[in-house]
DNA sequence: CAGATCCTTCGATGACCGTCGAAGTATCAC
DNA sequence: GTGATACTTCGACGGTCATCGAAGGATCTG
């Protein structure tokens, strides 16, 4: 059965908060990939390509959830990460894709 | 005469460097009042809605002229801040407008 | 149960950042 | 030149952050 981490009410999203997640190169990579590819994603290191280790990984992912910028699912033993496009898309339009968008 | 501080080439605008000014309350407070009220905005510290000391104020308009985000010409004493929209609207379109628009 | 898999949490470390007082620079007014 | 104005630079301080190794769940396989 899939289980949810816990994320702020997409109301409580802080634009300052959304945005220092986003201000980080491993981050930002990250959201641009799950863009890219789709979502759902796996979170596992070998997924992305970022240079840093499981648990570093981790700790970017939390603070993605935690800012409102994606969904964690847990199904057994594996997490699969999902961008909250519309949630976002409502209380910050334009942000995503500008963030997201192809050349830079 | 008016002298115009150095800043990078719009080609030299980072993406990371752009978010990572943004993502302070205070800089994000100066550039959405420069988006509001229109530029070119002077820099003096009671001209905005900030609790921070002149020195302190100093360093964000740096950090934000750094970054890409805005133009700082320097007139005798006096200070002047714009916007580089054009620039931003080039290299990363919809990313100003999502991140000074009315709401949040 | 035993072991492997997937990911998190803990604790520590080093680096970076926002803040401000004090001092400095450039400009203007008289 | 003298003093005031406007803002910057310097140096220091405290806090936050990214990073990782080690250890700890939780889950699946057999």
């Amino acid at each position: 059965m899939a289980r949810q981490l816990p994320q702020p009410h997409r109301d409580d999203i802080d634009l300052v908060t959304v945005l220092q997640a986003l201000a980080d190169p491993v981050r930002l990579e990250l959201i641009r990939t799950i863009a890219r590819e789709g979502d759902p994603r796996p979170c596992s290191v070998d997924c992305y390509d970022v240079d840093v280790k499981a648990a570093t990984l981790s700790h970017h992912w939390r603070v993605l959830r935690e800012a409102g910028v994606t969904t964690t699912t847990v199904d057994g033993r594996r997490r699969w990460v999902t961008l909250r496009t519309d949630d976002l898309h409502t209380r910050f339009p334009g942000l995503l894709d500008a963030v997201t968008a192809d050349p830079a």
